[in-house]
DNA sequence: ATAAGAGCTAGAGCCCGCTCTAGCTCAAGC
DNA sequence: GCTTGAGCTAGAGCGGGCTCTAGCTCTTAT
């Protein structure tokens, strides 16, 4: 199935303009194909690499990684043992995100907790008492 | 206790520019007390503060946001409400990143083991069927 | 035939979050 | 008393990742 560019951009949450800036950054694996008139038709295939790329970038890989591992795909075989290198950093920099957000998150969803349980109280005895229980 | 600017970086993992720069941005919920030289001079509350302040970076709060909740505490008792809406819509922020993050790791992990599974067999066959099995 | 709408390129612009510089002051150790 | 090192301010600069503009072309529906 061939895909106009605007196309790709609503199926992918890219915005049409993101979609040319990451091939002009060389983020593609291959050469997007033109029609006669000079524009992008993108292959069923091209937005499954859209969609990786998409989310690498969520996952917080820079463009210049990303950019890498494209390279390596558009070598050729060969280099497996490269891409795979990767990809594993990648996965290990996902995870430290993961446990440093879930760090922050329980930090956070404490002070939740406590505003919460203040509230509750403030509204039953309708007195604020300042300072007195710290917690910002 | 009484800290020095470069001893609070230290312990943060801030740089002096950043805690200088995050004073300069009203994200302080209270003025940083001055030595008679002039130097700032951190206490442990402040240091405590500070750490919100970097978790709450850490895990993608704008500066701008932690600036708001910031305005609330200096503003004293009465806006507890207000704290609680911001710090629980940053809590769902949080939330849908780890969501994004799983997803986006679990594609990956996917892929590692593609990559893993196919450099198993190379090792065994020494033969690449190049795009046979696709995968990038 | 024409007007609207999607696409194209090259390049400028923007926002965020720091980071760095210049030029100065201060405190402490040798 | 002098050097070294930490700190100060104001403001410039930077890197990443888009986003937007101008000026043009092409397709399509009316």
């Amino acid at each position: 199935m061939a895909h106009g560019i605007g196309d790709v951009a609503a199926r992918t949450g890219l915005s049409v303009h993101a979609l040319r800036f990451y091939e002009r950054e060389g983020l593609f694996a291959g050469p997007i194909v033109r029609d006669p008139g000079g524009r992008r038709v993108y292959s069923d295939d091209d937005i499954e690499w859209v969609e990786l790329c998409a989310r690498l970038r969520e996952t917080g890989m820079p463009i210049d990684a990303i950019r890498k591992y494209a390279d390596l795909v558009r070598e050729g075989p060969g280099n497996e043992p490269d891409r795979l290198a990767l990809l594993q950093a990648h996965q290990e920099r996902i995870e430290a995100q993961m446990e440093a957000l879930s760090v922050g998150l329980s930090m956070i969803s404490y002070k939740v907790r406590v505003y919460e349980k203040r509230l509750a109280e403030g509204t039953a005895s309708d007195l604020w008492t300042g300072r007195a229980a710290s917690g910002d």
